[in-house]
DNA sequence: CTATCTTTCAAACGTTCGTTTGAATCTCGG
DNA sequence: CCGAGATTCAAACGAACGTTTGAAAGATAG
């Protein structure tokens, strides 16, 4: 076991992780072979299957490297609203906000590939393959189960069946905000520039999250808990 | 040009586009071969490019078949409420109900095939190749013109521009909560067997959209505006 | 420098992909 | 019942896929 090199001891992985981010956003998971992969980051084919594995390792290795630290912000930002207020229940828009910060924030990263991968997971919320969505949840389950006790303890009112619906909703909106990029916004007719001012959309979701988590209980939805 | 035959006039066709969106919705695009599909259709490895020419037109196929009477579905919905109040604005939440009644009651149609092909175009929306993202746009764009018009008109006050980010969060959430299933269900801990009951789930939809799209609108958001 | 371990490389592996072909089979009006 | 058109069929096409291989090149410690 030798002494890693200081600079480049890991350039190849990392250019074959950029790239991969970047292909699987453009092309999807199938879509983006290795061949046209390995020719993006300048490295030999072989190189994958020397570093990763296998391509599903490769897969597993894009998610883990942004996923873990993006939900572990997510529950820093948990417990320190936590923090703040020890005892007091927290308002629903502070715990909305908590958790799309972090995504939100990455979204800005242009230049570091953040962009790319929001969009990339966005989109593999309904990625096709099992797999794939089994690795996800496993990812993803740590931080859902934190912020789904705060917004329990933030709605004790709320039916828990509901809550949950209304939870998987706010994820769906987040998700598709972040990953439908063309579709939608040229219909509507929107001014590609400004999409990413992250500022602005948060604001404008956590307004339409917290009204939505709110929304009133109406009489259907309350016989059905 | 002989005249059709009266029963199995297109059979294999309809079998093939119904294990097609059977197929395309378990494993993708891609995913999904045409081997694996013409033999579960129980049809030769050729039919697909006899009847429809190519893999590709037999995608566009697959969507035309029940996206075309969706969003003629939707628009006359939109038209009969207009006609039952000329002149008065409608409520923005009668024009929700309208909007996603026609996939809520696609969705009750399992047997038929409806389920599939409503999961199938949840994931669509994200989908990576662009050909189709345009195919489903350009489907689309009749109903999304008059259903934007019809909200700018009950919501005369909003701002374009944030009317436009609300619709499309209400799209979003609708695509992802209609194509989602697992993933984060299983995280919330949802049971599966009530995930389709239409008129429950069409309920809790309307009260979150509607809360949503109503929501008020910050002094960051008007100052964008 | 030498020896050992890591990394890169060109080439090839076997498989599967979407599509094409030309003959066989079916359908049905005349 | 015949013959033209529609449909099905088995077989093959070339291309692209993910992966493996064994040798070449590079890096590192003694």
């Amino acid at each position: 076991m030798p002494l890693r090199a200081i600079k480049p001891q890991h350039e190849t992985r990392t250019r074959i992780l950029d790239v991969a981010e970047e292909l699987f956003m453009q092309h999807g998971f199938e879509g983006a072979s290795m061949r046209m992969l390995t020719a993006k980051a300048g490295v030999n084919l072989a190189a994958v299957n020397y570093h990763f594995g296998s391509k599903h390792a490769l897969i597993e290795a894009v998610f883990r490297r942004r996923l873990d630290p993006m939900n572990v912000a997510r529950i820093a930002a948990l417990d320190r609203l936590e923090a703040e207020a020890p005892g007091l229940g927290l308002a629903a828009e502070s715990i909305i906000r908590a958790f799309i910060g972090p995504g939100l924030r990455m979204i800005e990263d242009a230049r570091g590939g953040g962009r790319n991968f929001i969009r990339l997971l966005g989109r593999t919320y309904t990625e096709p393959a099992k797999t794939i969505r089994a690795l996800i949840g496993h990812l993803y389950a740590p931080a859902m189960e934190r912020y789904k006790a705060a917004f329990e303890r933030a709605l004790p009112r709320m039916p828990r069946e509901e809550l949950v619906w209304r939870i998987h909703f706010m994820f769906g909106t987040l998700a598709y905000t972040l990953a439908a990029t063309d579709t939608v916004q040229l219909i509507a007719g929107c001014k590609p520039e400004d999409r990413y001012d992250a500022r602005l959309l948060e604001e404008r979701l956590a307004a339409f999250l917290t009204a939505g988590l709110n929304a009133p209980l109406k009489n259907t939805i309350k016989q059905a808990a």
